[in-house]
DNA sequence: GTCTATAGAAGGATAGAC
DNA sequence: GTCTATCCTTCTATAGAC
């Protein structure tokens, strides 16, 4: 892989696992075996850049990510209880250092970096269309689709910070339900079928899948 | 007020703003006009015990925040609203500055600091056991009531990390409706008036005064 | 594009006088 | 308990050779 996107992939996973603030450019450097040079070749801007493009490389990865996961679900709630648990699947498998690739960065940055901050409110922005069009595609009105996603990334970064702190996925697994169950409430309000369903049927790839890019 | 407390008062504000990473103990000392001296005599163990102790302050502050808001409420889905739109008024006022004082420390040092991790984990789970008391206290059958207060935190991490991003406390409001939602739903499969009501009836404060120390 | 070297500031932590 | 001064490390960022 070229180097931009080697750093970029390893200030990703460093970010995610301990925050903006705790990582050093060498820590990245060492990490993505870059050479120091390349770094401000690559990002004349400095961290900030490097956060910035970073976060909205990882932003779009994970979009794809949540496509995937919800693309085909019959019932639609099943989607969601498929991402939930794939989320779940990785934290655990990493020992809970894989919460949410943005959520961390967003708190630190939240009154820090104007610029940042923007990226990630257009990443969760992002997230929220994924979800909600997965949604509306499953025949649920739009104003709900966007409540429901909604639903969706608030259950998922708050379940990821408790489950991580408390090391214990449950909590996150149990989020998937709740948010599920808000989604079968919607479907049950108006008649089967409705959707118009993608091209191809079925319930889509087993969750334990769904995390492999 | 004495400079320890001082210097655990200025910590959890810087903290809580933008993490405990990016917070300087120089930084620390300034805004609490304390003598440098002070801080390794108050915390010999230094940053981490100073993290520690200022969150498991704010911690306890909260507990009585929360506890508050959800007394005598009845329905009890109202001081889950109360305690909802008192947050949302202190964020908007603070300028999105002031969300969770323990969210963003605990995603940062998760896989960083297991003593800190585990100061997290316990004000999370004093927060749920006082949440959790509450709706027992209101007729709540105990497994649910647990359960329901999970769903509490997580609305109430996942709408300020989402809230703060997009500088709109919109998304913590309505995350406050979706929990009171469901405590009511579950208020209303037993008879009202079950809950043994606490010495003082009527609602309880205004969620203005809520977030007032 | 990559490498070495280093500037200049800020970080945490300590010593010792008072 | 407080104050000043300082040590050593690490940080971001830059300069200039190759």
């Amino acid at each position: 892989m070229p180097t931009r996107e080697r750093i970029l992939d390893a200030s990703a996973g460093l970010f995610r696992r301990q925050g903006a603030a705790a990582t050093g450019l060498k820590e990245i450097v060492r990490e993505s075996r870059a050479p120091w040079g390349s770094l401000y070749h690559y990002f004349p801007e400095g961290k900030e850049q490097l956060i910035a493009e970073s976060l909205l490389r990882t932003g779009e990865r994970y979009a794809r990510l949540m496509e995937r996961a919800l693309a085909g679900a019959d019932p639609p709630s099943a989607g969601v209880l498929r991402y939930f648990n794939a989320a779940a699947d990785n934290l655990a498998r990493s020992d809970f250092a894989d919460g949410c690739p943005v959520g961390t960065v967003a708190l630190e940055t939240a009154n820090a970096s104007e610029r940042i901050r923007r990226v990630c409110a257009e990443v969760f922005g992002t997230w929220q269309q994924v979800v909600a069009d997965a949604l509306t595609g499953a025949g649920i009105p739009g104003e709900r689709a966007v409540d429901l996603a909604t639903q969706f990334l608030v259950g998922l970064e708050g379940a990821l910070i408790l489950s991580r702190a408390q090391r214990d996925e449950a909590v996150l697994r149990r989020a998937g339900e709740v948010v599920a169950a808000a989604v079968d409430a919607e479907c049950s309000r108006r008649p089967a079928g409705s959707g118009k369903h993608l091209p191809e049927h079925g319930t889509g790839p087993d969750h334990r899948r769904i995390m492999e890019v």
